[in-house]
DNA sequence: GTCGTGGTTGACTGACCAGTCAATCCGGAG
DNA sequence: CTCCGGATTGACTGGTCAGTCAACCACGAC
């Protein structure tokens, strides 16, 4: 209610719109809010929120696009250092978690509103959710040729199995089905590599590989 | 409009308002889909659905529960077989990826609308879903017991991304962003089994295992 | 033929909410 | 002090549906 006298206070509503719709769709769900409950969140009237944004959809757009293009450009940089691949893939899942562990609400509402839901945002963004997967399986793809990683399975596989378990564990984190803590995001980073890595590791034993085709 | 004259035509009219909804969940999205859609898709009344049905909602959670239950009565009796570990997750996702095949729509529903949806119906099903988490764990763990599993990570963890990377490659099928086809879906299981087992499987070479605790 | 019951119909209602817009506020330029 | 334009406000509109309900129908019992 009360202006502070000496500060005109916040200066950029545009930012404060953001990071209250980050809260209002992680609390009730993109669907069931309300626009009146990101300006209420925000502290600002519901036409405010038209000023800065065209619609509803247009708020969780530019959410997801700020954050997934920080993540391709990670990803890239990882991918350019002189690094084994496993440590690149432990880079790549360290960096995810700990976005989690910086701003649950925002990757909840990333991954549920946009990343796994296949109708409506999932397609729009299918683009920029497969530039992850791409760039992820061209780090198996390098890591195969030069003999690090075997190659039982397609790098475009490998990119999927080791997306799809980040994000199966974040969701666990997101459902309460899963405990967290510092040391449950620590082990999870060590688990999700140790898992998919096992499996995709140059040295392999005895294993007669007995798979049919 | 007209009956045919011989037969009652349709015995039950449920199971078909229940079909229709999986094509009009599938196709449109169940918050998009209005009880109308299903109606029209089912050749029947509007106010029929509601005669059969107490919501829209409950048209959801019968499918999905219809669905659920099997898949769960299946995980049970795999696992009561005596085979290798690898072959009982084999098994399963055999199960899963020829249920994709099978009704594709049905499956799509499941996962998109339920199963990746941690607001809404997502929430609701939780306990049925950590059921299968829990049986797939359960396989894991024994495996760990007898030796033929190595315990670098925990049978829960373990479970989620072996059931996570099943869910990943039916959602890059269901997005279209991977090729589907018999040979595929064939191809699928083996590299599912294969990512995950390489990594959990006992034989393990010199690899220094440094993972912290 | 008449009656009754459960299945079936679809027009209608009530609630909800995204998006609009005319009015107001405020700070800086002149 | 006055004027201007962008920021801000919130009441209001238009459209959409989920769910209701009174009527209708078909068929078996008697």
């Amino acid at each position: 209610m009360v202006a502070q006298p000496s500060k005109p206070a916040q200066p950029d509503k545009r930012r404060m719109i953001l990071d209250a719709a980050v809260v209002a769709f992680a609390t009730r769900g993109f669907h069931a809010c309300r626009v009146s409950d990101i300006a209420d969140e925000a502290n600002v009237a519901y036409g405010l929120v038209y000023h800065y944004f065209r619609s509803k959809d247009e708020v969780l757009d530019t959410l997801f696009l700020e954050r997934w293009n920080v993540l391709l450009e990670v990803i890239a940089e990882i991918d350019a250092q002189p690094l084994p691949a496993r440590e690149k893939l432990h880079a790549i899942a360290s960096f995810i978690i700990e976005s989690y562990r910086h701003d649950p609400d925002l990757m909840k509402v990333i991954i549920v509103e946009v990343t796994r839901a296949a109708n409506s945002f999932g397609r729009t963004h299918l683009g920029k959710i497969r530039e992850a997967y791409a760039l992820i399986a061209d780090i198996v793809a390098k890591a195969q040729a030069e003999g690090s990683f075997r190659s039982a399975v397609t790098p475009a596989f490998a990119a999927l199995a080791f997306y799809g378990a980040i994000e199966q564990v974040l969701t666990g984190w997101i459902f309460d089905a899963l405990p967290q803590g510092e040391s449950e995001f620590d082990e999870a980073k060590t688990f999700i590599v140790e898992t998919i890595c096992g499996g995709l590791d140059a040295v392999r034993p005895d294993r007669s590989s007995a798979s049919s085709a």
